[in-house]
DNA sequence: TCTGTATATGTTATCGATAACATCTTCAAG
DNA sequence: CTTGAAGATGTTATCGATAACATATACAGA
């Protein structure tokens, strides 16, 4: 028999070719050998390149390289296949593409929570910087837990990221070694690991959390509380509370004002709460930093309730640097860590490890500067 | 000459059969032949199914059945693999799954902005629902336009997502042409449209302002304005403009008191902002709409910040049952929608078309019911 | 006219999994 | 001891694209 010396465009039309029409040497060697019977596109399905290139007859890489940027494709052609893909209602499937090309175009991307502003400023620094690179952004939150965060993670990675964005520097050991095997470049956020996995881009929370005592202590209070969450979850507001207590007793002032009644994230509503615990057990208190501005500004309706007036009866001090802590009345004295600008950078480390992937840049802990925003809430009068 | 008979175990320590091993009646098949010459990977990849199906001695479909739950594998084997895939550090590539199996356990989300709370809330609800059916977010905002909702529903259509869900009503035309034609099931929310493309999650909004007109006016207030943004670009707030807008005049009251400076999404600060503008215009204002709580606090503030008193002064309303609205000084009367319900019922709505696809349930509108919350900002002191 | 270099297009061989079907065991019921 | 159903495992043929290589065509310069 004859072999058949078809091109993709009559191999496109046949059905099926009949395993009996090819010869028995080929039979033998039927475990290694595979007959692509090219079948035509049935029912309703979605179509595919080949249904592109057939209509605008050309041959399917034709049709792969018309539909990027920066390919050499004829103006002609291009435009004919543009228009046999729109015809059809063809959508490119990147989940072939990438399989094929080994760029999936994903980021990964955990964050404790969805529901704060400022981890929603740093994505939307990140989904912006990574538009131009056509980036999709994978995001989950882990709910301030290192178990679900492990779960992520490994769900992550399957759908093979071309890199890993997790926040803070706390994992669980199976999710760290996780991140350091899966082969892709790690950027560690909102804090400064002291074992980094890979890249950082972040800030020191004991630090930030010591400008505001700093600050405290400048305009005379002496009798400073704080206001978080349960210490074993929130890392983050972990290391304030270690930097609030640190620079107090730099000082030599009492740091055992402390409240941490609820399970992180702390709102407003516990916040308020937290207060009326403090205002109990510690009524003389004159200063109050709290762990985030929703619990500062829970805190100061709570106190502006009791009757107490805010900075002349109590300072407070928030973190994060909230719209609302700018238009509460008064506004609440925060610390300002450019949560935009994390996503920005991160975004840009990414692409800058992913393109030159020769001179690469020694420098893998990206520094950012908390600032001090004093306000009215903490200004002694004069 | 004799075609070896090998099984896969042998063939997967070939490195490759040279091309001239092939006979020639082979070789002029060459375009419709492939031959799988199997090669052992190569350096620090990721290693695959056969890898492990090697280590652990077995095929690579019995490895791809043990890393799933209720398939039929035995203990033995299915521990051997375990060990097996723990070993070479193995994780499943669902893009490669993805593209055999056409189920990527995608769902597609686009919300108009990260930072708010209420989507925050219906995103909280969705995943929640999602993670027992294993499904992954995939998340996009929109910034309230269109147009970016448009490039958004191409992009993650292209990673055939088993369900879409977007928020409102407004699309471009190719958007909802695209979603029309996708194929698998589409749900609007946070919106009633008039001519849905598939399923819907969702409230009226204009019902939801009428509601707090009602509470005005029942409470003894007649001169009520509005503050929203620019109705070009949120149609969710234009709708609460136009319920507003045909309450008062049911009420035979006047509706031009109307601000509407920003761009949405307006935010405390463009709430301050509108609030001198409504005073400077209509100075005798006694009740105010505000198109969110955000913008709602916004506003209070600066009534406060001029020496008003609410309610005395004036009474405040606003839309979305923000913990902000409920922990303000006072608390802001507020409409609460569910948000967060809004996303379990569409992800209820989802698995269920999902899974039965016979018994379809015909009821397409999921209707939810806005409920107001009267708060001391709105209520008339007696 | 010849040659070389772009530019445009086609061909081959995968990427890593899974559905569908085939085969082989086991063990209980007859 | 036979039969058959259920369970365990293997084999084949894709899924829909793209990288890498091969080929054809056009056009400038020698």
């Amino acid at each position: 028999m004859a072999a058949p010396n078809l091109n993709w465009q009559q191999l496109a039309n046949c059905r099926k070719i009949a395993s009996d029409d090819i010869d028995n040497s080929i039979r033998n060697l039927a475990q290694i050998i595979r007959i692509h019977s090219l079948t035509m596109s049935i029912g309703p399905k979605q179509p595919t390149m080949m249904d592109v290139a057939r209509l605008a007859g050309v041959s399917p890489m034709t049709v792969s390289r018309a539909l990027k940027p920066n390919t050499s494709v004829s103006n002609a052609t291009r435009e004919k296949i543009r228009k046999a893909a729109d015809e059809l209602g063809y959508v490119l499937d990147s989940t072939a593409a990438g399989l094929s090309s080994r760029r999936t175009g994903f980021i990964a991307v955990t964050i404790p929570s969805i529901n704060n502003a400022n981890f929603a400023d740093t994505l939307r620094g990140l989904t912006q910087g990574l538009r131009e690179a056509n980036m999709q952004v994978l995001l989950g939150y882990t709910d301030y837990d290192v178990t679900e965060e492990e779960r992520l993670v490994e769900q992550f990675l399957r759908r093979r990221p071309e890199a890993m964005i997790v926040t803070g520097h706390a994992h669980t050991d199976r999710c760290r070694r996780m991140l350091e095997k899966c082969g892709v470049p790690v950027v560690e956020m909102w804090d400064l690991p002291e074992h980094p996995i890979d890249q950082v881009v972040g800030f020191s929370n004991a630090y930030a959390a010591k400008l505001m005592v700093d600050h405290f202590v400048e305009q005379g209070y002496r009798k400073i509380g704080f206001i978080g969450g349960d210490p074993s979850r929130d890392t983050r507001g972990q290391d304030r509370r270690q930097g609030f207590r640190s620079a107090l007793q730099f000082h030599g002032l009492d740091a055992s004002r402390m409240v941490a009644e609820q399970r992180p994230p702390i709102t407003m509503r516990e916040g308020a709460h937290s207060m009326r615990i403090m205002l109990e057990k510690w009524p003389d208190t004159e200063a109050l930093m709290c762990v985030s501005d929703l619990s500062a500004f829970g805190a100061m309706t709570e106190c502006q309730r009791q009757g107490l007036r805010i900075p002349d009866d109590i300072a407070i001090g928030g973190f994060g640097a909230y719209d609302l802590s700018e238009q509460s009345l008064p506004p609440i004295t925060t610390i300002d860590v450019s949560s935009e600008a994390i996503g920005r950078i991160a975004a840009d480390v990414i692409q800058n490890l992913l393109s030159k992937d020769i001179a690469k840049d020694p420098e893998t802990i990206h520094r950012i500067e908390p600032r001090l925003l004093v306000r009215d809430s903490s200004r002694r009068r004069t």
